[in-house]
DNA sequence: CCTTGTAGTCAGGTCACCTTACCAAAGATA
DNA sequence: TATCTTTGGTAAGGTGACCTGACTACAAGG
């Protein structure tokens, strides 16, 4: 019989291993010598062209205002991951840039996640995490759809 | 070979389907003639005694801070679902009481989910779910560990 | 008693968003 | 070409969900 716990338990799951797989990583990567960047910093680099973005296209891509997107590429900015330069075939535009670090961070990203799904697999099996990842689709699919 | 797509997409699928499912079930518990309650205010009827519990209990419980709990207690209590009683046994102590509205969403809110739960393994299948669950679990397990 | 610990509140801060309002450049239209 | 609308970005201010630090009222032990 399922209780108020057992479901809700489900979502606060969810909402667990999110945060730990979050957290992982920005340990990683604060780990491997990138500090001050914090997970909600990943809306940029998920996106980012390594030849630079247009801040509306990253903030769209990522379901964000482009105010809200805008003080995230503030942030890094100032840490230095990234720079605004204007767009040569768009006036208005600005383009994200990665900076040398930025690039390292963007390649770092990449092993890291890369080194997670190993681990995973070999704890967990590869097979059970695809289909962890399916069933995740399914739902979101059911969710949407209804 | 996993990408950086891949991986973050595991961590937002997370994300998006624990926000799916709570917005779902505020969703109908709005419906249901509760309305005013946001997700956030869970905390307080997931672990909320129908005898009423302290205020400190249930924030450790959520593992929140008091102030925290206390504040998404008064929004909750405004809205009419709970009140703030004194406890007999502790003149510091002040008991977050159901009303008979509050009641109400708790015997509601079993119901969502029990419905939920049922939806979900007849669209997805029962043993889908409770390995989607193990999986979540040991995931949850590996990175409190490691 | 008096000290120390605990329950709860108050004030204020942070983070990750949001809305409203605006400017400047681009593109379409007349 | 002058204007009108759309689009890229910023500024200002607000909100929700948390946090820390400081405080009061009561409890419990020596």
């Amino acid at each position: 019989m399922p209780t108020l716990a057992t479901t809700q338990h489900l979502v606060a799951l969810l909402g667990s291993v999110k945060e730990d797989l979050l957290e992982e990583m920005y340990r990683r990567v604060s780990a491997a010598g990138c500090p001050g960047l914090r997970p909600s910093h990943g809306c940029i680099f998920r996106f980012l062209d390594i030849d630079g973005s247009k801040l509306s296209e990253l903030a769209e891509k990522s379901g964000m205002t482009k105010q809200a997107f805008g003080e995230h590429v503030a942030n890094v900015e100032a840490l230095g991951y990234v720079t605004r330069v204007p767009d040569p075939e768009d006036g208005r535009a600005k383009l994200v840039v990665p900076t040398a670090r930025g690039r390292e961070v963007l390649i770092l990203g990449r092993q890291i996640f890369a080194e997670l799904e190993r681990e995973w697999a070999e704890a967990i099996g590869a097979e059970r995490i695809a289909a962890l990842r399916e069933t995740l689709e399914e739902i979101h699919a059911l969710q949407a759809a209804g």
